[in-house]
DNA sequence: CATCTTAGTGTCATTCTGACTTTAAGCGCA
DNA sequence: TGCGCTTAAAGTCAGAATGACACTAAGATG
């Protein structure tokens, strides 16, 4: 009845997925939240597209496994990594039998924008736009619908939307983020009004030039939230 | 690479605890945030106090695991219940070997605080304050504090605070709930104000008498958030 | 040099929050 | 009977936070 160490009992097999998301302009130049999928070649769902994962190996921490998921799928370090939720419900392969059950501990994860360009597609590996997926194998598509509410959440009272920048940037490419995660506009002079209070960024004393108006300030994020280390 | 069905795998073991919470009346007669605790019968750890908890059955879903261990420990169905984190770090139970490595899906649960009184305790079995833990096994420890926390923040925007209470309550009797949980005290006039405006309770029409002063209204929950059914 | 565009500052009304006051309505007791 | 005690319940007020919007600054473009 308390936590155990029998191994002879029958576990379901324990996996360790990833939700992966970066940001990229559409054909409108608008940024979008986008994620990497990877094309199943096995059944169940055989063909479809389904978050990176695999099985969590019994040498690496959770987080580990997440991250190595993330560097095997894209190349990229994350610029933040927490866990989400674990995925456990008997009825996520419809169909299979119990023996392949599979229990998901899902991490989710940003990375850089301008990293995340440079990576290279195959025909196994595709980013999407998040409010564009297609059908996913298993439950995933409810589970990067959670991650995005996640996302949303966190956004409004934790640093994070710089992990989607480079080292510095200005108020205006922090305000596209906010923008492009919560899908719709923000007030350029109330959002550096709360950014401000927040003291969430600090100046670097440099300007952005070559645009063609006013050269904005350059900041860079005052802590380096990474997410999780436990 | 992808979730794979592979079960040759050598898979840590996957164990279920739960974080039960009620509240009771400390000897000032005040309210406390209070948790049952097992005394583990078993290396390691042996004799020292531990979530229950125990391996997950493959033929059961997550929540059902953790539904399951609250009945076994206290003989009580929760009246929230929720998924708290997914602990998995390879130090969790040091000294061990990699093959008794356990990753523990923790929940966290509710209940009555009427009930729980009249839950009985054994030699193996105790109710303890939750600011007062000795040391547990494991990193229960830890484990609490972060189930804690997520109580005390969810209770500011999840209507879960009756969850302790009986059918019906006088706003004092809510008002004690989140005194208890947040250890501060609240002012009677701005809390029914708050509970007012966010609709979370409507009144029977019913009074409380027999009480030593004006007696007041009785109320019940609007909505009945009894937790995730993912 | 006039115009366009975004940077950056400032204002105002509304809402939210914490501290506090006032009145209502029971009970216990002289 | 009525006075005082206690908590219920409603109301007041000042300061903080928020959304909408106006205004000035400083570059590039033609």
């Amino acid at each position: 009845m308390t936590e155990s160490t029998q191994s002879a009992f029958v576990a379901p097999n324990l996996a360790v997925s990833t939700v992966i998301f970066t940001l990229r302009p559409d054909e409108l130049g608008k940024l979008k939240v986008a994620l990497p999928l990877v094309r199943r070649i096995r059944a169940p769902f055989d063909g479809q597209w389904a978050l990176p994962g695999g099985p969590l190996n019994i040498t690496e921490d959770l987080i580990q496994a997440a991250s190595r998921n993330l560097l095997e799928t894209t190349g990229l370090e994350p610029r933040y990594l927490e866990q989400l939720y674990a995925f456990g419900s008997l009825d996520r392969s419809p169909g299979s039998n119990l023996a392949d059950r599979v229990v998901s501990i899902v991490y989710w994860a940003l990375v850089g924008s301008e990293e995340a360009t440079a990576v290279s597609e195959s025909a196994n590996i595709h980013w999407f736009e998040a409010d564009q997926l297609p059908t996913l194998a298993f439950d995933h598509n409810q589970i990067v619908e959670y991650a995005l509410g996640r996302l949303r959440n966190k956004l409004a009272y934790a640093r994070i939307a710089h992990s989607f920048l480079a080292e510095t940037f200005t108020l205006a490419q922090l305000r596209e983020v906010y923008e492009a995660v919560l899908d719709r506009d923000l007030d350029p002079g109330n959002f550096r009004r709360m950014v401000e209070a927040d003291g969430i960024v600090e100046p670097t004393g440099e300007r952005l030039a070559g645009t063609r108006h006013r050269p904005p300030q350059l900041y860079r994020a005052t802590t380096s939230a990474t997410g999780e280390t436990k």
